[in-house]
RNA sequence: GGCACCGUAGCCAAGUUGGUAAGGCAAGGGACUGCAAAUCCCUCAUACCCCGGUUCGAAUCCGGGCGGUGCCUCCA
């Protein structure tokens, strides 16, 4: 099947062709670092990792670029109020962000390119679009006529007229039409130095818009094949860079646009204002990192999720079967000395998992392949099947789950890891519980099964479950 | 007001270039177990917000409602 994309330009599903055969350049448009990352980060972050492992595991030579916004009124805001330098006010926020990024699996980027490292870039593609009429400078500010680009609305479907009555200028700007967007902004009284740019029309420092042109053409050419970020952004900011860029050089900015929906929090968008913002840092404290991500992989990334402790719980216990699985399918063919070399993956499952994912990505669909491998397993290994049939069902449900971006660490290891948060979030001391469960031990080999019960309803009630196997007694923490 | 999106079982969620409803959780039954847990097997939507229309055939297309969300200002 060949891989199709939902383009926000054309509102539809489409086969995706390449601008030249083989590779695919996708642009994203990162975080700006003035606070830490959120759950809507997050997604983002999620959705285009598992895109591009998808598109390299299917043979796509794939020039990731994800930007890092480190110049803004918001960063210089916030630092301000800090009484820190807002360069490294941004530096140190990108410094937290990776760290949340690594928890959740999110590999980095073949670019990472920053606002602040690509002024020269932006100063020249300002120069360009003052020179073709498309931009005007006024009082140290630089700004985009958007009149001047007949295609302005194309891919947020909006008309300039729709637009004019809610346009509004803010007070100090020099804007001819209301409509007009700032590509340079001079220095205000007070910036701080390491925020200000000498340009050929003052001090300053960019607009928003004009970094992610200026980087973009730079690290994927004047044409490439996938813009992404979040459905926030299809309006004003890609709007804008596509009249930027396409008024610049006369092609086309991308050929495919996607766009990932919202987390919303009790079925409302997220933000600081209604006090439904959560922080990946703060989810961390409480659930695995690989949770959150099969959370955030278990929705197409185009509709919205609803974060709800239930539906984390819920991918929590899906990781923790995958892991369990693992662990199983590990000791069943150490025990019966499996040394069939690499496993042949079940061409099957693969077909149908490469299908849902060249699907637009359907990671939903991707996901629920894999828990069927995962449940095969399990199903062959209690059927006490030939070993290397266990081994080529496991070595394809491993994997299926790494193009996802899960699974990544050793099966005993995570389990224990994974065991100590959900203890931590329930509140539950881990030596207390291997106390009572060497007190259970005696009593069970006492044969006083009383006592024995008593000790594991004890556990249960502040939520621990005991498993009694051959080995000995392992615990879980209930969700 | 303009522009998008969404509405599928108790809950979550695929399927929407039409062909007769994936998967998970929960629930019930069974195997296994000292009892459990884990694991496996079986059952679980004549039905896709409502009303029309097109069609041999619609959750999927069209029209009209109802309900919800987002964007139109910084926002993943």
């Amino acid at each position: 099947m060949p891989l199709r994309l939902f383009n926000t330009l054309t509102d539809e599903k489409q086969d995706f062709t390449p601008v030249r055969p083989g590779r695919i350049g996708i642009y994203v448009c990162g975080i700006t670092v003035y606070d830490l990352a959120h759950v809507g980060h997050a997604r983002m972050l999620t959705a285009f990792d598992a895109a591009v492992r998808a598109l390299r595991w299917t043979g796509w030579q794939v020039n990731f670029v994800r930007n890092w916004t480190d110049v803004d009124d918001k960063i210089i805001r916030r630092a301000n109020e800090r009484g820190e330098d807002p360069q490294q006010f941004a530096a140190r926020f990108i410094d937290e962000c990776r760290k949340d990024m690594q928890a959740l699996n999110i590999l980095p980027a073949d670019a990472e390119p920053k606002a602040t490292e690509h002024i020269p870039e932006m100063i020249e593609l300002i120069g360009k679009l003052i020179e073709r009429g498309h931009a005007y400078a006024a009082k140290g500010d630089v700004y985009f006529s958007v009149r001047s680009f007949p295609d302005y609305g194309k891919l947020s479907k909006r008309n300039l007229d729709d637009l004019q009555s809610g346009a509004r200028v803010e007070p100090g700007e020099q804007k001819r039409d209301p409509l007009d967007f700032a590509l340079w902004k001079a220095a205000k009284p007070g910036e701080p130095a390491s925020v200000t740019w000498q340009s050929p029309w003052g001090p300053g420092r960019p607009g928003w818009h004009i970094e992610c042109s200026a980087m973009s053409q730079k690290y994927l050419g004047i044409t490439f094949d996938v813009h992404g970020g979040g459905k926030d952004l299809v309006f004003p900011h890609h709007e804008n860079e596509i009249a930027q860029s396409e008024a610049a050089s006369g092609n086309q900015l991308a050929n495919f646009w996607l766009h990932n929906g919202f987390v919303t929090i009790d079925a409302e968008k997220m933000s600081k204002s209604l006090g439904n913002f959560r922080t990946i840092r703060d989810l961390l404290g409480q659930w695995d990192g690989e949770a959150l991500r099969a959370f955030l992989l278990a929705t197409h990334y185009r509709h919205p999720i609803n974060f709800t402790e239930a539906a984390v719980a819920d991918a929590d216990r899906r990781i923790e079967y995958f892991y369990e699985t693992l662990a199983k399918g590990d000791a069943y063919l150490s025990q019966k000395k499996y040394t069939g070399g690499e496993p042949r993956p079940v061409d099957e499952h693969v077909a149908a998992f490469r299908d849902a994912m060249e699907d637009d990505f359907n990671t939903a669909e991707a996901m629920a392949r894999v828990e069927r491998v995962y449940g095969f397993v399990n199903a062959r290994i209690d059927a006490k099947a030939p070993p290397a049939e266990v081994a080529a069902l496991l070595h394809t449900a491993r994997t299926l789950s790494h193009v996802l971006g899960l699974v990544a660490r050793a099966p005993l290891d995570a389990i224990r890891e994974r065991r100590l948060v959900a203890a931590r979030r329930k509140g539950i001391d881990p030596a207390e519980v291997d106390r009572q469960i060497e007190e259970r031990i005696a009593a069970r080999k006492a044969k006083d099964f009383k006592a024995a019960d008593a000790i594991r309803n004890k556990l249960a009630s502040i939520g621990v479950e005991l498993r009694d196997g051959p080995q000995g007694t392992d615990w879980r923490v209930l969700l």
